[in-house]
DNA sequence: CTGAAAGCGCTTACAG
DNA sequence: CTGAAAGCGCTTACAG
């Protein structure tokens, strides 16, 4: 049996009241007579009526609740960063709504779209993005922090990970431990991450006068199974390189069992290292020495960003923050077991 | 300079036509002069003008949008629900609206308020969550669909992983090893995922005459930490378990690095298995033996049975679904190393 | 303490 | 091909 959504006006009616009165009822808000009071949330119980949050919204332009746009969601990396972000948001009384999965541009352009108008701020965490594009799909104003992405100009709030810094000081460390053939699988093309870590390997490199070698640098996509193929391209180099940067956790653990698989021992043979220092890496084995990011930092501080913009009405001076990063160094570069 | 949002109003008002000119021409419908047209496109993009989703969906009582309400999100396998949930939306041209970590009663009731508003048809995950609280809670007539949730009736379409057979599956397995002392970590307490593991870890000692016994069963609520403590106190048990059965793969790994840490040999000194399959349960060293789930089958499923019930306007029989498991037999229970 | 009415931003039959 | 007007479900000054 279909019936109706019950509005407002059926509850008013159904309880001899205006709707103005069942408003006040459901916002406890301004002095509504007890008896009338109870008579209306008894009546409305009875109906099923819970108010419709996109009438309200549309009146009191406003959502409560935040956005966070992100790009394909895959391992432990993008629950972390939600889970920061959703934590924060409600610690803030704001409702964090998430969209993933996007990767083209027109899906994105749609995603901003039908998020813009639902929420009171946005999260954007989209590699490659330019400002025209967000300006001409959100609306002019809303409040919007770009998180990862590479977007210059003053209009937008971001939040960075020093990618460049982490891999230089990660690549440095390997070459102290006398690595002087390091193999880098690349993350995702175009993507600014991607970009970056590639950039600090090879100025790691070049302070070292060991020149970078095409060779060496093998295309990935962030994902285990890109690590995988990579690490058996990397296997048949001649001189085989003696140390393997994977450009995140995830095709470091590819590049593990491509390891395992062909019975190399790690250190010994080859050293691996990844970045992001996603929870799992201290449980693999050998423990995976990584660039330590904090990754639900990330999204804690992106919605605190966000918040503030939303409170000063996006009327405020635009912040651009790097998150520092750090090396948590394990067995994987030949380093002693801890479990830091 | 804080400038009002531009609404349909003004580009019309601009444009020198009516806002209904304006909306045939943003929802390419109706027959618009191909002038007007390219007028009204160019000033509102001047304008910098975006459609207010909310004024939409106010007026066509539809949001294409779903929303999918998870408890707290950490791990893999929270991304790979949200990722099979994601793309199936997708495919039927919805948007996937994500709401996580509600773990208290109040917070769900208020996530879902916030959510029924804002989408056609919601997912919710949430494992103690009565009919009663969902009734009262949502509009009626609200597509909904259950996931791993232990709501009785008719009401609701349902989806659940076969815990109940799975667990007893994987214990019997152990047995077959020569296990007689299986301890269990156990899940977060009344869980409904949790429970039935239980459940179905005691059937199967039950069946081979093995009485099951307190001391063995320890608690754990999902988390790599609680089944790195669970570990520990397992190991100064007398007589000591030789098998460690966690209810999910996170507890298996933290007991897998408490068992490292103290040197125990996995699997000779004691084997350990885990629940769900997360990607990485293959990459861990031993490779984690685990109960296969499909886990962003199951956010493929659920989308299309609460599509269906979009289609038919909530007005179809309910169905209940349950998702089959099976074994994925590696290393740390003393099958033979392979990377299935 | 309560209600009538305007307004939030959009869409859509209807009439022209 | 185009516009005036009603309506979607709510909130909120304003008047009483």
């Amino acid at each position: 049996m279909l019936r109706k959504r019950v509005t407002i006006k059926e509850v008013a009616k159904k309880a001899g009241v205006s709707t103005a009165t069942v408003s006040r009822v459901f916002n406890n808000i301004g002095p509504v007579d007890a008896g009338t009071r109870r008579r209306v949330q008894q009546i409305a119980k009875r109906l099923h009526y819970t108010p419709n949050a996109v009438g309200r919204s549309l009146s009191i332009k406003r959502t409560d609740a935040i956005g966070l746009l992100l790009p394909d969601i895959f391992g432990e990396f993008f629950s972390e960063v939600i889970r920061g972000a959703d934590q924060t948001a409600q610690q803030n009384r704001y409702h964090l709504l998430v969209s993933g999965s996007h990767t083209h541009r027109d899906e994105v352009e749609a995603a901003l779209r039908v998020m813009s108008g639902r929420v009171d701020g946005l999260v954007i965490m989209s590699p490659h993005l330019d400002a025209q594009t967000l300006k001409t799909n959100l609306p002019l104003n809303l409040p919007v922090v770009l998180l990862n992405c590479f977007v210059d100009g003053v209009s937008f709030d971001s939040l960075n990970i020093d990618n460049f810094g982490g891999a230089c000081a990660m690549a440095q460390h390997l070459v102290q431990h006398g690595h002087q053939r390091i193999a880098v699988i690349k993350g995702t093309e175009k993507n600014l991450d991607a970009e970056e870590r590639l950039r600090g390997y090879r100025q790691a490199l070049r302070e070292n006068r060991i020149a970078p070698c095409a060779a060496w640098e093998i295309a990935g996509n962030f994902s285990e199974t890109s690590g995988y193929e990579a690490a058996k391209t990397i296997l048949a180099l001649r001189p085989r390189p003696t140390a393997i940067f994977a450009s995140n956790d995830s095709m470091a653990i590819g590049a593990l069992s491509a390891l395992r698989e062909i019975g190399v021992d790690i250190p010994r043979e080859i050293a691996l290292v990844g970045f992001d220092d996603i929870p799992v890496a201290r449980f693999l084995s050998p423990a995976l020495s990584s660039v330590r990011v904090s990754i639900n930092g990330l999204g804690t501080i992106a919605i605190k960003q966000l918040v503030h913009a939303i409170r000063e009405k996006n009327n405020h001076t635009k912040q651009h923050v790097i998150i520092p990063t750090s090396l948590a160094l394990r067995e994987s570069c030949g380093c002693p077991k801890t479990l830091q």
